[in-house]
DNA sequence: AAAGAAATTTAGACACGGCTAAAATAATTT
DNA sequence: AAATTATTTTAGCCGTGTCTAAATTTCTTT
């Protein structure tokens, strides 16, 4: 049995894996909330029980096999925060903070009955893809909203699940994963983007729209 | 927040003192899996803490404070191994030891829409009751099976969720909390008690039946 | 290219929760 | 009552995962 502490490393360098490709101490420590030094000692671990390699000053990668792992506990996250919000009502805001808990104490009878009460979902509520339980993963092209030129239709692919009170605006003006909606302009000097959806324009701010992936829609 | 750790002896603590009255150090050592050392040294913290109080050599006692605590996990772990059963269909020799891990991790939130999605149940798959957010437990008047005289008419309280096997054996043969059934001998030599319900009658050890509470039916 | 700044690692400490071995106390036998 | 046995506590250790402060290495600037 693996410890919490390790599932979590493995679970957040995953993510700056795929997000910005270098894993660095710092980028750990950041994520994890823990000091630098404590991110160097955990990495030496995971290097002796092979779970990452590591060149001393260079960063991090996960071995296959901490791959797995690391995908076993996001399926498990994943697939917990669905279960929260379809069975329980649990709001999308709410539900990434208790999956963080529930993600190390679910076992793989418990992970098989929740699959499948599901229907065996792909995705969660923030529309994040579920790992499956081999450790694969689908692959989506998807651009930040940010990035979108003014008149263009697009549908809402995912949401960062990293900030609940973003989640609660999105929510609130009827943004979710699967929403088509128009942006219609980009304000100048870091100025919102406005959007219409449902018949109404919104302000996202730049920041924001880092964190809102989606896909151009057949205009 | 408390240490997982400190939840389990709190709870523990608790059940022996229900159970035998006095809590010595050797019962916890026992009931925790865990040197009667580390029981010691536990147990100091414990009481610096206010939770517990501790005359040496002479066993523990639950506070108030210390007492509301182990309540508040029992309620959960009660309350998920009902919901482990009715909204996943864990089956009841299982939903022990997954709720041992979740009762760790209930929020308040959760803990309250699983409490509704149960319609405010108020007794665990065993049978036993789930203490009430305030801290208060129902107490119910009944005996061991083991105690009980031939030719009785019982209805089944309750059942011990420390053995999967027992519960396996007894969801087998339909004995679950509620059932009725007739008490028909009691063999000697501290053989088997024999039970009649739907019709046939099956072998009960004189172990097991410790662990089967019943309350006389009238006949 | 050298200096300064930033990132990373090492060294050494600490709290937690467990352990074993030995000492102290309580309970039981004889 | 003394001796033996059982229980409990103390003493001291270990692994985990964190920390701060200092040393090292790498990156950036001039």
């Amino acid at each position: 049995m693996l410890s919490q502490s390790i599932e979590d490393y493995l679970k957040a360098i995953y993510e700056v894996e795929t997000s910005e490709g270098k894993v660095s101490t710092s980028a750990l420590s950041e994520k994890l909330g823990v000091s630098p030094a404590s991110v160097t000692s955990m990495v030496k671990k995971l290097s002796e029980r092979k779970l990452i390699t590591h060149k001393r000053y260079q960063g991090v990668k996960l071995t296959p096999a901490g791959r797995k792992i690391a995908l076993e506990i996001i399926r498990h996250h994943r697939l917990v925060e669905l279960y929260l919000k379809e069975a329980l009502g649990v709001p999308w805001d709410q539900v990434h903070q208790e999956a963080e808990k529930w993600e190390h104490v679910l076992s793989e009878d418990l992970e098989d009955r929740i699959d499948k009460f599901l229907g065996y979902p792909v995705t969660d509520p923030h529309g994040s893809p579920i790992p499956r339980r081999d450790g694969t993963m689908i692959v989506r092209q998807c651009s930040a909203l940010v990035e979108i030129e003014p008149d263009t239709l697009v549908k809402v692919v995912e949401v960062s699940d990293h900030d609940p009170e973003l989640l609660r605006y999105l929510g609130g003006i009827g943004l979710y994963p699967e929403t088509e909606m128009t942006v219609i302009s980009k304000q100048p000097f870091q100025g919102p983007i406005i959007v219409e959806l449902t018949g109404k324009e919104h302000p996202i701010g730049r920041n924001a729209a880092k964190y809102i992936l989606v896909e151009e829609a057949k205009n």
